[in-house]
DNA sequence: TAGGCCATCTGGTCCT
DNA sequence: AGGACCAGATGGCCTA
């Protein structure tokens, strides 16, 4: 994890992808993404949480599964769904499938990666000591910004002695 | 062991 | 409708 920036590209990423979505068959040797294998997937984390399981198309994830999902008991649950029939007709909410969501994930891994990459790049161009531990992303930001400062400055003032010359 | 940092998941919102 | 982006929640790892 600490080293993810300098030893995984994203091909790796990629794998990642794959097994994500192969996990859904173990066994089976198939790694190719496909959204039965995310739903797959899906129905086993709901039955490992002890979750009960609805057909895809009867139940989207955003729902009720995860309400189920985040409070544990069904009676919380019901509870919610309860006042919020009472309450006025909330905004349509989207409907989002299992291997939406799978997918939806991955994505934000992808992007999450990215940001990392913006980053080291980023703390290659601040001056830090070789001994120092690495700079964390707040870190990063923040000596940046401290950084530009201090190089704008020195740019001015040579601006101005070149200019009283 | 507490606190910091990070990866990941998730739902909401905005945009195309 | 679906992807990008964002922020909150959560859990794991590491260090003082």
């Amino acid at each position: 994890m600490e080293f993810q920036g300098d030893f995984v590209d994203s091909s790796v990423l990629d794998l990642v992808t794959e097994v994500d979505f192969a996990l859904g068959s173990p066994g089976s040797g198939q790694t190719q993404p496909s959204s039965e294998h995310g739903v797959d997937l899906c129905d086993r984390l709901c039955d490992f949480a002890e979750i009960e399981t609805f057909s895809q198309e009867s139940v989207p994830f955003g729902e009720d599964r995860v309400q189920l999902a985040r409070f544990g008991d069904h009676s919380t649950s019901f509870k919610m769904g309860s006042l919020t029939s009472l309450m006025v007709r909330p905004k349509r909410k989207r409907v989002i499938t299992c291997a939406q969501r799978q997918a939806a994930n991955i994505r934000e891994r992808k992007r999450m990666f990215s940001l990392n990459e913006a980053f080291d790049q980023l703390r290659k161009k601040v001056p830090t000591f070789a001994y120092e531990k690495r700079l964390s992303r707040i870190e990063t930001l923040r000596l940046a910004i401290v950084y530009i400062s201090f190089m704008t400055d020195i740019l001015n003032n040579n601006e101005k002695d070149s200019g009283s010359e």
